[in-house]
DNA sequence: CTGTTAGCGCGTTCAG
DNA sequence: CTGAACGCGCTAACAG
């Protein structure tokens, strides 16, 4: 549309070489200050802006990170890349999006795709259907990641996470301590290391408790969402539990019909708590307590994480903080007075 | 951390040049099926990449576009993108997030650091703080853009909105149908395309109501947020609405804030109509029905005219879509019974 | 402190 | 149909 400004046309203009325009614009210390002045004055007043495919292809940098998660318009990731973005933005730093809608042929697509270059680091927040442990020892080795919120059990693996074994066994001893003997645990994660330890959270507390049941009260995801209503109902009314802990939101919109239908009182007969950051999760009051994770939180953790392995400082893997989620009981939260 | 494959290594090894292996990966119809297939195969099988850069740098495309909103956390704006990247998905195009937090120098920084072909094209939900219309002039004659939701008065560009006019007249009419006669317009967008068809909207409804007050009933926005609810309680205590038709969500809690210290029944004596997104609403039943946008479409067909932009296809502004935003009465809705 | 040289990896001529 | 050569704009390495 218009000619562009390069550091040629600036080293013209100034008499300069080019080299020492390029390293004057990136503030080298081997330039006078005078000369930056110069370089630099004469760049805003042209407009110059470096041209980045030739800066990235010379420098194999090209600040940029990826951001690969299942879904953008969910309250819990759309945080995330807030938090993302805005430590993205502290270090000159674009950020690129992916959906995977939970597929993870998608997810694997996206990283081959971004290897090649486009992009210095990767924070990703995996598909639950992912059995493709190989595919991200692989890639992790070929380039930066850190893995957030949901991850996958790779030693040395960078990842940020909540504390997602201990707030299942809060959770699980606070449906105990409020009456619950026959507690389920609906897993949504069941292929990673975060439906894993919430699972464990669970199934220790049940042991603390004494509530262990003989027949395990645990129903597996299913991979068809339309199944879903289906097989919660079958379970409640198999197991008839009296309490549940669901490790993914989805299951609550399906607990809730499938009560419905099979006329159990929710509070009252059966009470719920399920990991989620569901802003809607308000309307189902009073009959629903959530575990709700600092998402904003999560998101500039993260993108921290990766700067700093970005900028060579040492991070160590099993050193990463573990983030706090918090046990939300609606009934008692004061939202719903605004 | 691992050599890369080029086109160079993939020439090498089937003997013959870096020139016809670029040709049979861009499919150009000047090599022969065979040749094409030998080279694809062996991509394939060295998991060979393209480098983006140096494709960026010569053929002067990236494959990539721009999203600049005010804030991803968002119920309207996550829908948006979630759109948005489907969209370019469909066109195998990257999708880089920018959030200008309501600041016009953030999202004069973010279009300056773009036009140097970092991307395509750029979608853009511009500011409500925004007073640059020179900047964005000369914008779009450097670079594709589409204003989406907020769009600014420039002649001739592409902009995807709701009915912002037709909804607020609407909105109006139903308040003085519903018994309102002193109807307030809250202003949030005043510098804004969007906001001014907003205003209009309202002002004819009220026109045509025959409920033209001899002082006019509208506020404008304010800058600081802490000084919304001061802003807003002052000028409910002094004018007195019986109807307020909000354009923008911010607007809202302050709204309830205002009443509960004023003593205003809020469905009762006092009924609010906002623009609004908010999932949250739900919770300020029964007292505040919304105009909700229907994000997710409106980010599908932002990028698909980007796209047709960027494929040369012609596109009136014109003829552009208006798409129908919708009148959600929280009081009838079903929502809260899920 | 500044300049010279040599590519980064790819796509586009234009010859053959 | 294939190949040789050049250069996109910039930066790293090395001279001076």
């Amino acid at each position: 549309m218009k000619r562009h400004v390069t550091v040629k046309t600036l080293a013209e203009q100034l008499n300069i070489s080019i080299a020492t325009v390029s390293k004057a614009l990136s503030d080298s210390h081997e330039i006078s200050a005078e000369t930056k002045q110069r370089v630099n004055d004469l760049a805003r007043m042209l407009n110059y802006e470096r041209n980045p495919a030739a800066s990235n292809l010379r420098s194999h940098r090209t600040r940029t990170i990826a951001v690969i998660i299942p879904e953008v318009a969910n309250n819990f990731f759309s945080l995330a890349i807030k938090g993302i973005e805005e430590i993205a933005r502290q270090h000159n730093f674009h950020v690129l999006i992916y959906q995977t809608h939970e597929n993870s042929e998608a997810e694997i697509a996206f990283t081959n795709s971004l290897v090649s270059g486009r992009v210095d680091g990767i924070l990703i927040s995996v598909t639950r259907s992912t059995g493709n442990l190989a595919h991200f020892q692989s890639l992790i080795r070929q380039i930066p990641v850190v893995f957030f919120d949901r991850s996958i059990e790779i030693p040395d693996a960078f990842s940020i996470t909540t504390d997602d074994y201990e707030s299942a066994f809060e959770a699980t001893r606070h449906l105990a301590e409020n009456g619950c003997s026959r507690i389920a645990f609906l897993q949504g994660l069941d292929q990673l290391a975060t439906g894993q330890r919430r699972l464990k959270g669970y199934r220790d507390a049940l042991d603390q408790a004494n509530l262990v049941q003989p027949q395990p009260l645990v129903l597996s995801g299913t991979d068809d969402p339309r199944q879903l209503l289906q097989a919660v109902a079958g379970f409640i009314k198999d197991k008839q539990p009296d309490g549940i802990l669901s490790s993914i939101e989805e299951f609550v919109v399906p607990c809730y019909y499938a009560c419905r239908e099979l006329n159990i009182d929710m509070p009252g007969q059966l009470k719920l708590v399920s990991f989620s950051n569901l802003q809607t999760a308000a309307l189902l009051k009073p009959a629903l307590s959530t575990i709700t994770q600092p998402a904003f939180e999560m998101g500039r953790l993260a993108a921290a994480c990766l700067f700093r392995i970005l900028n060579n400082k040492e991070v160590d893997p099993c050193e990463l903080p573990l983030l706090r989620s918090e046990l939300i009981e609606r009934e008692s939260s004061g939202i719903s007075g605004i």
